[in-house]
DNA sequence: CTAATATCAGGACAACTGATATAT
DNA sequence: CATATATCAGTTTTCCTGATATTA
C-alpha cells in the first residue's frame, strides 16, 4: 500500500490540471459542496442526535427504541431522551407492538416526512437553479454521469 | 421560485436513469461519499469545534483568538477554551503580535500540519486504491472532469 | 476615557453514564 | 432469568454571561 505523498502546505486553491491531481481534490470538493448544500436546507432546527434518529427512521423504516440506540452506538436511556423530545415536537410517534407488548414501534409522523421533503426541495431548488444558470447541456450530462460513478465509489466494498 | 416536487417516501436506492433524476441524487451521493471518506481519515481524535479551528487556521492562515471566535460565531471566552486545549495538545501555538500587544497570533504547529497530512493521505490512499481497482481509464477521466464541475458548483455565487 | 483583547470565574443546557424499577 | 423500557440522579461537555487586567 503506497501511501502517496500529500502536500498539505499548499492550499487546495491552486488550480490542478492533471487527472490525478483533480482526483486528489475530490475529498476537498465533496466537503465544500456538502457545506454549500447544507447551507440551503437548514436541519439546524434539529440537534445532530435528533437528525440522526430522523434519518435512521427514514432510511431503515420504523423500529424500536433499543434498535435505534444500537444503530447509533449509544444507550437506550440516552436514545429515550432524544426520542421523547422528537415525540413532543410531533415528529415521531410510537405505537405498541401487537406481538410484543414490551416494545414500542417508533415511526416518523407526516410532519417529519414533510419537513425532510422541504429540506430536500430546498437543496434541489438551489442545485437546479445553479446548474441551469451556470452549466451547459454537455456539462449537465457529465455531472449526471459522475453521480453514477460516485455512487459506485461510495458503495464499493473495502479492498486492502 | 419553482419548488420542485420531491419524492420523500421513495428511498434513494431506486436506480435513477434520467439525467434530471441523477442530478437530483447529487446531495445524497455527496453525503454518502463524505461519510465514506471520513471513515478513512478519522478526525475523531478532535471534537468538531477543535477540528473547525484547525481547518480555519489551515485555510485562512494565522489569526487572533477573537477573529477565530467571530469566524465560528461564538464568544472569545469559548474559543479561548478550545484553543487552549489545542495548545496543550501541541497542535496550536501563539505568539504575541509585535504591533499590538493586546493580541496573540495563533497558528498551527508542525504536528498539526503533519496530522492533517496523514488524514489527507489516508483518504487519498483509499480513494486511489478504490478507483484503480474499480474504474476504467475513461471513468477516471469522467470523474476527474466532474471534480472541476463540482468545484464550480460549490464556488458559484447565489442566484435568487 | 473608550475600545479592543484576553482571561478568570461561575452558570445553563444538552447529552452522556450508572443504577434501579417494572413489565414481558 | 433475559429483554425492553422508563426514570432518577450525577457527570461531562460546550457554550454562555459577568467581571477584570492590559494595551491602543
Amino acid at each position: 500500500m503506497g501511501s502517496a505523498v500529500v502536500d498539505v502546505a499548499t492550499p487546495v486553491h491552486k488550480t490542478a490540471t492533471g487527472e490525478t491531481e483533480l482526483l486528489a481534490e475530490l475529498p476537498a470538493v465533496i466537503g465544500k459542496l456538502r457545506r454549500r448544500l447544507s447551507d440551503e436546507a437548514r436541519h439546524g432546527e434539529f440537534t445532530p442526535s435528533q437528525f440522526s434518529v430522523i434519518r435512521r427512521l427514514l432510511t431503515d423504516g420504523p423500529m424500536t427504541l433499543t434498535s435505534l440506540a444500537r444503530a447509533d452506538g449509544m444507550r437506550p436511556q440516552s436514545m429515550g431522551a432524544i426520542v421523547s423530545s422528537l415525540v413532543s415536537l410531533g415528529y415521531v410517534s410510537g405505537e405498541p407492538d401487537p406481538h410484543d407488548g414490551r416494545q414500542t414501534i417508533l415511526s416518523l409522523t407526516a410532519a417529519a416526512i414533510e419537513f425532510i421533503g422541504a429540506g430536500r426541495a430546498a437543496k434541489q431548488d438551489w442545485l437546479f437553479r445553479t446548474i441551469d444558470a451556470e452549466f451547459s447541456e454537455a456539462e449537465r450530462r457529465a455531472l449526471a454521469a459522475a453521480v453514477l460513478l460516485m455512487k459506485r465509489l461510495a458503495d464499493s466494498r473495502d479492498i486492502r
